[in-house]
DNA sequence: TTCATATGTAATGTCTGAAGTTACATATAT
DNA sequence: ATATATGTAACTTCAGACATTACATATGAA
């Protein structure tokens, strides 16, 4: 049997997914957490984690502070945070990883092409948005809730 | 309202959209088009188009003949051919640039926000996919033949 | 003040896959 | 034979997220 390379995947986009588990994080501590800890739950660098909330502080989901005892806070209630409103915080990355090959060409043929591609990918992306626009960080973290009860069931 | 920067064309994997565009054009022709004028059509390189329709003709589309009057060949009506069938005959390309940071991760928040996260992402693929199979490149000359007799009406 | 601690950010390197390119082998009409 | 075409391997290029290094700046405590 031909072992799998596989320790990553491709190179996908994962501050949306990486930015909502830590806004949940942040709603469970009791204060301030630093960049170096939430590196660490993410499996990244702190940089890494400075550069992607800064979108999140700019929109005022939370706020940092400099020096001793510094770090992150959540200002905002779960309930008041979509997965939507995360994504647009993190600069609305773009969702389709196929396009267009020219998104506007001479050649009629792929004029009536492009029409037809677009109209399908934005289809598909209006109700991505629709989805996305519809789960609050609140109802994932209930939804964590019901996991953690479930793996505890488990233990004696 | 945020405004979206929206610049040109990022890194989009065009390969549907390539192959729809050609398969119209050899349609339209009355013998085999070599890799050569293909590429002229799509603005690209003989080696992409041959790598490319490798896949269209393993599924049987078309047909590729070497030496002297060689070239690619249509075999399928563009009635039997949807977007989909095209999509799939280029390998399925990944078609989110967004996704998971782990999509197998310890921590049991992350594992909500990886369902939440994979439910929209479904939802929008699957959405995706239909469109792809409503439509027939047949449909999309057809749209060709409307654009192409309107823009002939501007001129005398 | 001094110093350890944290964020802010620029600069640079790494990684991945489509696309582009070069080179050459193979097949086929004339 | 030769010109023409496809088939592939083996590169290079490119873009963007992520990783890393380096340093400036701000802040709380001894």
């Amino acid at each position: 049997m031909i072992e799998e390379p596989k320790g990553q995947a491709m190179q996908l986009d994962g501050r949306l997914s990486r930015m909502m588990h830590l806004l949940i994080h942040m709603d469970r501590a009791n204060g301030p957490i630093t960049s170096g800890e939430a590196a660490e739950m993410l499996h990244t660098n702190p940089v890494v984690i400075r550069r992607t909330m800064a979108g999140l502080r700019d929109v005022g989901f939370v706020r940092s502070i400099k020096g001793h005892a510094g770090g992150w806070t959540l200002l905002k209630p779960l309930e008041s945070i979509s997965m939507l409103d995360v994504y647009k915080a993190v600069g609305q990355p773009r969702i389709f990883a196929i396009g267009l090959a020219d998104p506007a060409p001479d050649c009629l043929v792929e004029q009536a092409v492009n029409a037809s591609m677009t109209s399908a990918l934005e289809k598909a992306e209006a109700l991505l948005i629709a989805q996305l626009g519809e789960v609050t960080l609140a109802a994932i973290a209930k939804d964590f809730d019901r996991r953690f009860s479930a793996s505890c069931a488990n233990s004696p």
